[in-house]
DNA sequence: AGAGCGATGGCCT
DNA sequence: GGCCATCGCTCTA
């Protein structure tokens, strides 16, 4: 499902524009939801992107539709999860860093091995592991895969600030989070 | 509170 | 061969 409200036309308004909607991943274990609090932009522009270079076999469904989900693997153990912006061709999307767990929540403790709700989904690699979002559904869309779209809340005030764990353009001010919010995974501010 | 570091595997400057 | 859009544990405070 798409809202007919939500904006994926361009990467830096659909960072900002994702904040406060519910991502639900359908999975055969059950149901996971949550407000997406915390996001970054990537586009083929910018060096610290998977798209930079171009198209590649792991990149390809950064290349596809808005709404395409890019499910990348990285450090040998974890995942992060893209939802893809603008149009075929453009290579960008926004990464979704840190949720606020909203349905499912014994799931992902359970896929979490944790009962501490504070850190169940704040971060990249944690919320795709309490969602259970691995690389079988790169290139899934969310018009029509188990990884969807939902209205959620209304983000009271956003905090634009510097991304996390890159090595090029540190400085880009291309996060973006629900100030307040305890979920997110890193308060620095410009 | 924060620095340091090992784990672990897909993919390519 | 070497690099990661990370995490959790351990050590110093």
């Amino acid at each position: 499902m798409r809202p007919r409200e939500l904006d994926l036309s361009d990467a830096y308004l659909a960072a900002q524009n994702l904040l406060g909607w519910k991502l639900v991943h359908q999975s055969p274990q059950g149901r996971t939801a949550g407000y997406i609090v915390e996001t970054e932009v990537y586009t083929m522009d910018d060096p610290a992107s998977h798209a930079h270079h171009g198209e590649t076999p792991r990149n390809t469904a950064m290349f596809q539709e808005s709404g395409t989900i890019y499910v990348y693997f990285t450090y040998g153990l974890h995942h992060g999860v893209n939802i893809v912006t603008g149009i075929k061709g453009h290579g960008q999307g926004v990464l979704i860093r840190a949720i606020e767990p909203v349905e499912g929540i014994e799931l992902m403790k359970m896929r979490r091995n944790t009962q501490n709700n504070k850190i169940l989904t704040n971060g990249p690699g944690k919320l795709t592991q309490a969602m259970g979002i691995n690389l079988e559904l790169r290139g899934t869309d969310i018009d029509t895969g188990p990884i969807f779209i939902e209205p959620g809340i209304k983000p009271v005030e956003i905090i634009q600030t510097t991304r996390v764990g890159i090595s090029k353009a540190q400085s880009k001010p291309w996060r973006f989070y629900i100030y307040g919010n305890p979920n997110v995974s890193k308060l620095v501010r410009l």
